[in-house]
DNA sequence: ATTCTAGCGGAACATCCGTTCTATGTCAAG
DNA sequence: CTTGACATAGAACGGATGTTCCGCTAGAAT
């Protein structure tokens, strides 16, 4: 006998295959197309363990509608919850040697055939974003790696404390810090603890490019 | 005469129907119900203008299924793209001075309540993963700070050049390292280079808890 | 042994639903 | 005015789909 609680594997497989019917189709799938799915002959028996679902809470079924089944998020599933992403164009690579490449217009995606998609959960604002894709072992001091993607947000004001991407014209370098006004001067911090921090006393030297809000690291 | 690519008053209402229904029932409506919502009697007529935002590239259609609508993401509905997410639980932290804590069973988020969600482009594989919060400066060798998400795959064996956790028995310590085998010994190479690699003569003495998959660092 | 329940299979049924056909009206082009 | 494309309405048809009923089996409970 089934203990209350538990699923028997045609159940399994049958909110697997809800699942992934949904993903691909964009609407669930029929009692008989279940069934040839998980090899059940008989509609009865589909409707039978559907019922079944329900009852455990993985289901919502409406009455006497075609294809009438939703799932609920019980199983984590994410298309199940509004968990829509954000579409960040990837605009280019960012060097220590020339600054960064600002996307020219505010338009947003327009020509950019390259992006990532990032979950809303993860970035705080989701308006005036890009991404650059860090090239050389430049910002070590940083933290960042060859190939780490770094989402920034445009934006020329910032506060203390704030990771930005500078430019420092007297050195003709972007670098990646924590930013803090001291006084008259400005203090660039490395996010690495261990390495020390750089003084810039005339505050026109640092051309702030964007704030950093999130740097991802895609190990292969 | 309606102009090509424009759209009619009762097209955009259907499209926003149609939306609106997904969202909140699961599923897409069918014709009768378009049809009764945007205020049209004859079905042939909600058919007609169904076919017509195909054209428009608004819509994919299944022939001869019920409420075999798709909406295209011409809309730039979110909801359209929603699919590819894949929900990680977010099982503790890591810490030098402990090994990591692996989730104890296989059973899905059995528990997490928290988790982080990644779009499936960012991820090579979808299953297996959880992830973990590093706690302190001591990762800093593979440029992973306080704070920064590790997703890693429950994985024993693994491949020269992979990064993986490994827990180091000797020296009670758990690090984040590139593993190399070279003949007998074991090499494990920090990510930064400027760092230099540690070498293990008893392969028994470092214990492989996860392949990492990916990185995340969340600037405030 | 008997009873009860969970689970399965098959068939019949009513309805839901997409498709198709015919008819009507509108409006601009000829 | 005539023509033709477009849009709409209504009705009918056939297949798709959910529901229900009956019978069967295996195993646990009595």
């Amino acid at each position: 006998m089934m203990a209350k609680g538990k699923l028997s594997d045609r159940q399994r497989r049958m909110l697997e295959f809800i699942q992934t019917h949904g993903r691909e189709h964009g609407y669930p799938p029929s009692i008989r197309e279940i069934g040839r799915a998980v090899g059940i002959s008989s509609t009865s028996v589909v409707n039978y363990n559907l019922n079944r679902l329900v009852e455990e809470g993985y289901l919502d079924r409406h009455q006497n509608v075609s294809r009438g089944i939703r799932l609920t998020d019980k199983l984590g599933d994410a298309a199940s919850r509004l968990a829509d992403v954000v579409r960040v164009p990837l605009v280019g690579r960012i060097f220590a040697s020339e600054p960064v490449l600002l996307p020219s217009t505010d338009a947003p995606m327009f020509g950019a055939d390259e992006a990532i998609e990032i979950t809303r959960g993860l970035l705080p604002v989701h308006e005036g974003l890009f991404a650059l894709q860090v090239k050389g072992d430049s910002m070590i001091d940083a933290m960042v790696g060859d190939g780490d993607i770094v989402v920034m947000r445009r934006q020329p004001d910032w506060r203390n404390g704030d990771m930005v991407a500078v430019w420092l014209r007297s050195k003709e370098e972007t670098t990646l810090k924590h930013i803090y006004k001291e006084g008259a001067r400005i203090r660039l911090q490395p996010a690495n603890p261990t390495m020390k921090a750089i003084y810039v006393d005339d505050a026109a030297d640092v051309e702030v490019q964007g704030k950093v809000m999130l740097v991802v690291r895609q190990l292969h």
